[in-house]
DNA sequence: GCAAATATTTACCCGCGGTAAGTATTACCA
DNA sequence: TGGTAATACTTACCGCGGGTAAATATTTGC
């Protein structure tokens, strides 16, 4: 955590500026998670120690802002995924670990999560595509090296992607089970389908 | 549609005011329509032939219109799923129909779409669990008829919802493909899953 | 006719996103 | 050592849009 400076105007004596991109998008994650996510830019900058025009210089404006901190969530998310991938042993097991690792983490980034998902501009798919890409492409690998029809992937992806978001933001208000439990029983559906044939036993 | 009227101040002669909750309502999803997901109050009212103070005696403020403005769409969503739902023989081709009207009237309702995308509040989740819960049911009903637990519905219900918002967002604003042919797509993962086991032969 | 009830507008407040212009401090170079 | 250019930051502002209070017009009911 970048702490509170003692700013000076004027140019400062190293190269380096003491207020950079990251410590505003820093102080943005703090004051959303104080606040709420209707806080506005003002007060993230009051966190950042500065004013808005610095907010502005730095990061740009308000939907660039929560595109920004987008990218940053989602690529924490997709870098807890690999790693929950590669622990496991079954690939059923590892999608688990995958959807699990995924919703403690918007737990713990509640407030910050519904101000990407009502911040960011849901004209363009530009964030949803930062999420679905690399998921896209670990689909298509997958099915290829099975000798089936990647084609699917991209819609698969964007489905992927949006029931993660649904179900956790139903599981942040509304639910009380552990994130485990409710893992197993999406990728129960994920995995093996609504079809009635597919039945099998859930993997311990 | 209701057209535009010849109002005057003061209490009108027949027991009905000529202005309604109805009329307000069809004026801002023609005004979506025309002018974005980004219009404001005021031009809705003047869609409607009113001012600014009517719109809110008659539906409350901005959120208050996305609620009620989801809560329609998903009341003709849900409309046309009854329907696909009948009509069909098998349980698979049903849930493809389903799908395919569900992206058809998103299709046809793009602005409006976005719009309830970005107007409604994330924090609660008053209109998800609107279009969840009859779904939910259904889910339950049919799981119940299997012998299975029915306890994995809500759950699941958040997923499939999430899953066609996600799926009709990045439809109606990058893909070309048919609705069939993105429904049938969908239903391959949501029917058989990811399972490599559980392959079949797509349905006609 | 006159008061109460109702429908609607005018005129306004306020907060917030966004920006232009001004001020302070340092680096660089003669 | 002074002066100029570059940099970092602030103050002060604009405009728009959501939301509302108070005024205005019209009709019903006594």
């Amino acid at each position: 955590m970048t702490e509170r400076v003692h700013r000076r105007p004027g140019r400062p004596s190293g190269g380096k500026p003491l207020v950079d991109r990251k410590h505003v998008l820093d102080a943005a994650e703090r004051a959303i998670r104080r606040d709420g996510s209707s806080v506005s830019i003002e007060t993230i900058a009051r966190e950042a120690g500065v004013t808005k025009p610095i907010v502005y210089a730095h990061v740009g404006g308000r939907t660039e802002l929560a595109n920004t901190l987008a990218q940053r969530l989602a690529d924490r998310l997709i870098a807890a995924s690999g790693e929950a991938l590669e622990v496991q042993t079954t690939e059923r097991a590892a999608l688990a670990a995958l959807v699990q690792c995924n919703l403690e983490i918007i737990g713990k980034n509640r407030e910050l999560f519904h101000y990407v998902m009502s911040g960011t501009s849901h004209d363009n798919l530009y964030i949803a595509q930062r999420s679905t890409v690399p998921l896209s492409k670990v689909l298509a690998a997958w099915r290829e090296r099975q000798g089936l029809d990647p084609s699917v992937c991209v819609p698969w992806s964007y489905a992927i992607v949006g029931m993660l978001n649904f179900v956790a933001l139903w599981w942040i208000s509304e639910s009380e089970q552990p994130a485990a439990e409710v893992a197993e029983q999406l990728i129960e559906l994920l995995w093996s389908g609504l079809s009635p044939r597919s039945v099998r036993t859930t993997a311990g």
